[in-house]
DNA sequence: CGGCCCCTGTGAAGCGCTTCATAGCCATCC
DNA sequence: GGATGGCTATGAAGCGCTTCACAGGGGCCG
């Protein structure tokens, strides 16, 4: 009996400051999460994917959504009513803790973000950025990784909070080098420890 | 039965990286929790006051501190065993469901300081600073309002991303226009609004 | 086909912030 | 008291990124 929601390539599933409490599942398709300032500036927080969670934050925010979230390709989700999940998560204790391991993934991503914002420079952001992407929406063909999902430099340079112009530079340099090629919005990475060396080492923990 | 930590000024209480699935509560004290980069640049995620939890992220995160936090004045908390704590979560839907509601008020706030980082320059987050933090720790004094904590420029500086020489910069010339007044580490602000007025309008929602 | 629009490519100029260097102040400690 | 160390104050120089301006190209639609 689940209701599921399509959307359209570039429709807005919600707008930040709505009033709305339904939780959402992907299914199918890319979306981002993002907002934007008065100034028209935007910022994206993530690219959701085929099993995401979003829209749970509601429930949290006295019914106000916390980020607009927009259908990168066309997409479909399944609806969960927020007073539904409310009494799910109220009786099935498994619930409410997967629920809190999600939000404990965000909180982690979301502050290493503020980390990168901070210590890195566009060129090592925008490279980590590609490095991700690769990884969550990959390929691999015969000579590379090619990124499967199509990005203008503009929402490059709102992934990473940078200009279009400032990406611009950084991916024709490394087109000259051979480190990654694009055609039209698709990229392909062929050399990703390039990529990587421009990130200050990530120190092993010992577990 | 409650075991209780005391911290001394400076004391942390643990690190990035750190193995440790305990869970405190602040009793007293103020503390603030923070990352570090290779390069020795830091970045403070949030000052924690008394009637904050802390360290419940690592119950979600393979039992790996996500920050540093460390104790600005002599501190206590209270102490729980993450494995107690994952037994109630499971037994008591309500304390789940406050957890939930905790860690997306915290999702909120990281992600507004993304936005901020983004979109505002060192004096606007400087100001947005100051106002949280006498919101949070001022008291109404003759000529203002007193924030009742000591922080110097440098740990200002972390708090808003800038350096220890902008933060100054910024400070001096608000002393000249009498609107805050600085005295070696505490701040009073005289004008708020002054401040308030260097923020982009806060857009209301109708409820 | 031609026109339009959106995306890419590129250089010049400007600006905000950092970096660096230096000086002075205040508290603490022997 | 004098010395030491941490914090504040301030200006000069530099750098990374943005802003602005403009040119070219590719796809889509009448």
């Amino acid at each position: 009996m689940a209701v599921t929601r399509r959307l359209a390539e570039r429709e807005e599933l919600f707008h930040k400051g709505d009033a709305g409490t339904q939780v959402f599942l992907v299914v199918a398709g890319r979306l981002k999460a993002s907002a934007s300032s008065s100034a028209g500036q935007e910022v994206v927080f993530s690219i959701l994917g085929p099993g995401d969670v979003v829209g749970e934050l509601a429930l949290f925010s006295r019914g106000r959504r916390t980020a607009t979230v927009m259908a990168l390709e066309p997409s479909e989700l399944v609806v969960f009513e927020g007073c539904e999940v409310r009494r799910i998560l109220r009786s099935k204790p498994d619930a409410a803790l997967r629920l809190l391991e999600i939000l404990a993934g965000r909180l982690r991503r979301t502050s290493e973000r503020i980390e990168d914002q901070a210590f890195l420079g566009v060129r090592a952001r925008l490279a980590k950025t590609l490095l991700e992407l690769s990884r969550r929406f990959g390929e691999p063909t015969a000579d590379g990784h090619r990124i499967e999902l199509r990005l203008s430099q503009e929402e490059l340079g709102v992934m990473v909070s940078a200009t279009r112009e400032s990406v611009n530079k950084h991916l024709r340099e490394w087109t000259r080098d051979g480190v990654v090629s694009t055609d039209r919005g698709w990229m392909t990475l062929h050399a990703p420890d390039r990529l990587a060396a421009l990130l200050p080492e990530r120190r092993e923990e010992s577990s």
